[in-house]
DNA sequence: GTGCTATTGTCAATGAAGTGTCAAAAAAAA
DNA sequence: TTTTTTTTGACACTTCATTGACAATAGCAC
């Protein structure tokens, strides 16, 4: 696991970074914002871990222009109790957690150990199809980067067409995978397979809901296998 | 608050001793080992600092006394830079954290405040969404720098939303949550919603609390992945 | 190709279920 | 007691699921 640290203060640095390498993780560390910001750009790392309070550009800008740039790198960042109150606003450029100095070593490394546990192994469980996705844990689909609501009904249908794809899944998979045993009378599956075509291809150029008559409905880009 | 300081180093010793008694603790000193293991033993220590080279008995072999022999009474252990191997056995012998020299006073103090704070309150945990925090110690909620007093409910709730951000959170499991597994009849669950909303979110613009209808909740800033 | 039939797409309306809101009663705590 | 917290019920409102009707399409027999 290699962790970015970045704090101005050499000792507090120097510290920080003995522990955790004695604690296994491979440590890059940076003294100001931009070097660590460059180190971030030209490097892979599962984790960075931020002083707030630094010269030239501080912790929060930092953690903006990696939120910005990369894919989600997980932050940690340091604060300040004294500083924690006026800085609160600044919270929502996204870290994962916070720790309040002073802080306990062991402490830095229960947090790393559950940050790097969310972000990996984590229950972050992603059905992705194409440029649609789905996340089992918050619920959400995007798009092409665009978020789509949907009901119920309609996550549990693409739940199943996504676990699936690109196989074709029959009508009564579907049926059952919603209602269970007991399917409502007349075929409502039509309705709803309408309403989230609707929602997920409608708006979009390239249709990923495909019905293959008699049999069932498959999720997946055109002329694939 | 009563600190042990062992250090065989009477200038170093001096130091220490005189500068913590400064920060307003009580500080009994020895110069070996063995000096300080009785005085472990003959009197009642908060918090004991230990050097780890030392003739006769070391640090570690201190420590480890220590911890067989009396309740659990934190330890933070003084090490030199350049001997990693003794910094992993530190901890091997079960010191609560430790210091590498040379080190600050300031930061020795932190240390020592940050170790106290923990054996006798509680671990310092903070809980983060966007610019929303909860300290599950002192149970103090702050949003955008502003203190928000909450119910014991309200407290659950909230730490168990933020504790699964950003996943979404089943009616039922906050149901556990709040009320184990002999929930009211009727679903108050809602008015409690209601009323963390109307504290945590309707001051400010971004609404953080979202309902996922026919699901359960989620605490999450909107639109984020 | 033509016509027939089963299947599917589309849409609106209905009723059901879930939710937001509020205030008062009940319970608990101070 | 007084105060705070929690529960409950009522009502309005939103969202959802289901149904039925009709049009469009695909597959099949001829």
């Amino acid at each position: 696991m290699r962790i970015l640290l970045v704090e101005d203060n050499r000792d507090i640095l120097a510290n920080l970074a003995d522990y955790l390498e004695i604690k296994g993780y491979t440590v890059d560390c940076a003294q100001d914002g931009l070097t660590g910001l460059h180190l971030a750009a030209s490097q892979s790392y599962d984790l960075a871990v931020l002083d707030v309070m630094m010269p030239g550009m501080d912790g929060f800008t930092l953690c903006q222009r990696l939120r910005e740039g990369r894919n989600n790198l997980p932050v940690i960042m340091l604060t300040a109790r004294d500083t924690l109150d006026d800085r609160l606003q600044g919270f929502s450029s996204g870290a994962d957690d916070y720790l309040v100095k002073p802080f306990e070593l062991s402490e830095l490394a229960a947090r790393v150990e559950a940050v790097l546990r969310r972000s990996h192994g984590g229950a972050n469980r992603l059905l992705a199809v194409a440029d649609l996705t789905l996340d089992l844990d918050s619920l959400e689909v995007f798009r092409q980067g665009k978020a789509i609501k949907l009901n119920p009904i309609g996550l549990k249908l693409l739940e199943t067409l996504m676990q699936r794809s690109p196989s074709v899944v029959k009508r009564e998979q579907l049926e059952e995978a919603i209602w269970g045993d007991d399917c409502p009378d007349s075929d409502s599956l039509r309705s709803h397979i309408h309403q989230l075509r609707q929602l997920i291809d409608k708006p979009f150029d390239i249709h990923l809901l495909q019905t293959v008559h008699g049999i069932g409905f498959r999720l997946a880009p055109p002329q694939a296998s």
